[in-house]
RNA sequence: CGCGGGGUGGAGCAGUCUGGAAGCUCGUCGGGCUCAUAACCCGAAGGCCGCAGGUUCAAAUCCUGCCCCCGCAA
């Protein structure tokens, strides 16, 4: 079929390989402007760009893609379907409606839950058991289009949003070639979602990352998990930043409850904090403008002693 | 030219301002003590102080250029 794939980050371009390796013509890649990123601000492709690029096929990045000029541009391609997977930009009816089978969207999580910006991480920060990806065709709505297919994914003990976020786009690239193959083939079936079950889940934003103390050790240690690697928790020792990359959850308090964020206690590879409800084990750490160390190596270098407050200094 | 921190034995850090013997907490190896240990005691190995120039009698330390890591911001 001919394809015009819209994608921008990572997540992507699992699905855009997958496509090109199940034979399908890709006759234009969209995706989002290229923007000055990381440290020097230099402009960066997105990961899609990148990709395609690689393989030579077309892009586009349009600032708007519902701007008329854009929309006939589409048209011009003469796709059969679009595919389209985190590409950021929310698409018309007219476009929608344009290509023969529609556009079909892979989703990361099990629709009609977590609709929205950040699935994947949401699902680790709620402590979820199970989620997955969901192929639907779309509609005017967010996430809201008939199901066809769906899998279910089971998440780890340890599971973090990076983990998570790359078994799931490597699922999702699957599941949309299967998708792919049952609409060719005419026996695909599109299940209305139950609208009443929905969830919707926000964009992460970095202000997500700040530990609040008060809330539950059990909370906390999923926030930690779904926020890494990006943009991670994080809290602050002395006035800087200390992002948190791994932690435990100990049930219960120590002698008499302290106030949470306060250290209970040091040991030679562990600081136990205290939270709103038990107590969290912090075991790797990094110090704004320092590396990733395991609690072990940070200790030996930064003495960090029990009644020691974490969190914005005053107070 | 977005702002900022940093590169010192295997790990994490101090020392740099105010040039002048390489230090701390660990790890490793050997020995001792102990029923025992992440304990304690004794001893040892291991460093081009990121790279390249410059200033100086003398540079980890001052000056110049470059490389690499990281935090903020997007």
């Amino acid at each position: 079929m001919k394809i015009i794939f819209m994608g921008t980050p990572d997540f992507s371009v699992g699905t855009l390989e997958a496509l090109i390796q199940a034979g399908h013509e890709i006759v234009l890649v969209v995706t989002q402007p290229d923007k000055p990123k990381g440290r020097g601000k230099n402009l960066q492709f997105s990961p899609v760009k990148e990709a395609a690029l690689a393989h030579g096929l077309e892009v586009y990045q349009p600032r708007r893609v519902r701007e008329p000029e854009c929309v006939e541009y589409l048209r011009k391609q003469e796709a059969d379907i679009m595919v389209v997977v985190a590409f950021g930009q929310i698409l018309s009816k007219e476009i929608l409606d344009m290509p023969r089978f529609g556009c079909v969207n892979v989703h990361a999580s099990l629709l009609p839950k977590y609709r929205g910006a950040a699935p994947i991480q949401w699902a680790v920060i709620q402590g979820e058991k199970i989620t997955g990806v969901t192929t639907m065709r779309m509609d005017e709505g967010i996430d809201t289009g008939d199901m066809i297919l769906k899998e279910e994914v089971k998440l780890r003990e340890d599971e973090t949003g990076g983990s998570l976020f790359d078994r799931l786009a490597q699922k999702g690239a699957e599941l949309c070639v299967r998708t792919l193959q049952e609409i060719e083939k005419g026996t695909a079936e599109y299940i209305p979602q139950n609208h009443e079950e929905a969830t919707h889940t926000s964009m992460i934003k970095k202000q997500l990352g700040e530990i609040d103390w008060k809330k539950p050790a059990r909370e906390l240690e999923c926030l930690i998990r779904g926020l890494n690697p990006w943009p991670s928790a994080y809290t602050y020792l002395d006035g800087k930043t200390l992002k948190i990359w791994k932690a435990e959850v100990k049930d219960g308090d120590l002698e008499g409850f302290q106030k949470p964020g306060t250290v209970v206690r040091v040991t030679r590879d562990a600081i136990e904090v205290q939270t709103g409800r038990g107590l969290l084990i912090l075991r790797e750490l990094q110090l704004e403008g320092k590396k990733r160390l395991g609690a072990d190596a940070f200790l030996r270098g930064f003495s960090v002693k029990a009644g020691k407050h974490l969190g914005k200094s005053l107070e």
